[in-house]
DNA sequence: GCTGTTATCTTGACGTCGTCAAGATATATT
DNA sequence: AATATATCTTGACGACGTCAAGATAACAGC
């Protein structure tokens, strides 16, 4: 018998399903605990007891969007590696694609509701994904000799790397597209299926100049 | 007599600075109308005829918003110019450094609160703010004959323009880092007072490697 | 300066929200 | 079979956004 089976089935699963329907149909401003208790035809109170509370049910929803985007990057490196492509550019265009195809998950995990950051399996999850920008962004930096076991030595204390200007820029690059074509800041510059066009735009332009930048390399004024 | 003085004084923009500081206090997720006519001292229904509803007191924080953006990012880059700097990378210091000031309008023009986009004065300012950017941007990008008048038809159909994708590079690398910070991503990077160590990082590093690849503009596959 | 009009604010109420305590019910354990 | 534990319901509480109706203050016309 499955963990969690009992009155319901599976309400922990249940819940998650509901608020990521929820969340994608009316964003993280319409979102309520009582409408994803309704969807899992189970009274208001009684996710507490798998989730504490709201924060909870959005933290478990979070954790599963940093899996997400981790699964999605690993998976596009990968396969760009077997096609002969980019990996930086394929994890760039996989965090995009992610975004785009689970809009509730992401508002949730960059979102403004409140998360339960010492939550270990969020903790988890979030360091995971970090740690693989970390890894393709320095194998496209220049310097050969980057000492490879800097993505072990996650998380604790990453600052005064050497390399973390050039982690933080592929990250706020890609980061700061993704949240602009999201949030709908970018509509305007777009007609119908405006998105998809930006994100062609993305992949054949924007993450061209990214890696310029980090082949170059060199200090400017 | 000052306009809209009457019972209260001026109460659309008692309430809007109540929002600002609730806002800078418990965030977006904790924001209530409720709370904001508290302290400013009238019922709970008082604000719904400056406002309508709480979104359009929303709309107009973010108004400010933009605007705080635009008026910082133009006297940056005049500054810039006087002290002989660079212009963008003063307007990208200028972006972070408001919304670190005034974390609470920053959070809902971006936020998931719901806004009015409809709003004619919320569309001025948010044009006048992208203007700025697409401006500053072009006057950094190698070739020098750019058609000065690209700014003046904004705010309509900016697609297919030739620079587009350097423009949304730019807002991109200084939008994701400002957000990435702002949100708090970024906090266990940094110890105590880490938040102004990053954005060193970001106006000495960052900027850097923006500028480096809007210069080079060379196609990288 | 008085009166009518308009703008502003209060009052009271409605439905919904998140959460809690208490009780009911089904599974697990012994 | 009896007990313990996990799960869910019920009922309630205060707080929320918003509305309709009424009160109050400022303005406008004469």
């Amino acid at each position: 018998m499955a963990r969690g089976a009992y009155h319901h089935g599976d309400l922990r699963q249940a819940m998650i399903d509901a608020a990521e329907a929820v969340l994608a149909e009316k964003g993280v401003a319409g979102f309520t605990l009582r409408e994803c208790a309704r969807r899992a035809g189970v009274s208001p109170a009684a996710p507490a007891h798998h989730f504490g509370n709201i924060t909870g049910l959005l933290t478990a929803v979070a954790t599963l969007g940093f899996d997400g985007l981790a699964d999605a990057m690993d998976h596009a490196a990968e396969a760009a590696t077997e096609a002969g492509g980019n990996r930086l550019r394929a994890i760039g265009e996989a965090y995009v694609a992610t975004a785009l195809e689970r809009p509730g998950r992401f508002r949730v995990v960059f979102g403004q509701r409140g998360l339960n950051a010492d939550d270990a399996e969020f903790k988890r999850a979030a360091a995971r994904a970090f740690g693989i920008l970390v890894r393709e962004t320095q194998s496209e930096l220049p310097q050969a000799e980057v000492e490879q076991d800097l993505f072990s030595r996650l998380p604790p204390s990453f600052a005064g790397d050497p390399d973390l200007p050039e982690i933080l820029f592929t990250w706020s690059v890609t980061h700061g597209f993704t949240t602009l074509l999201l949030d709908g800041q970018l509509d305007f510059l777009a007609g119908p299926g405006g998105r998809v066009a930006l994100q062609k735009l993305h992949s054949e332009k924007l993450v061209a100049l990214l890696l310029t930048a980090l082949r170059t390399r060199e200090p400017v004024r």
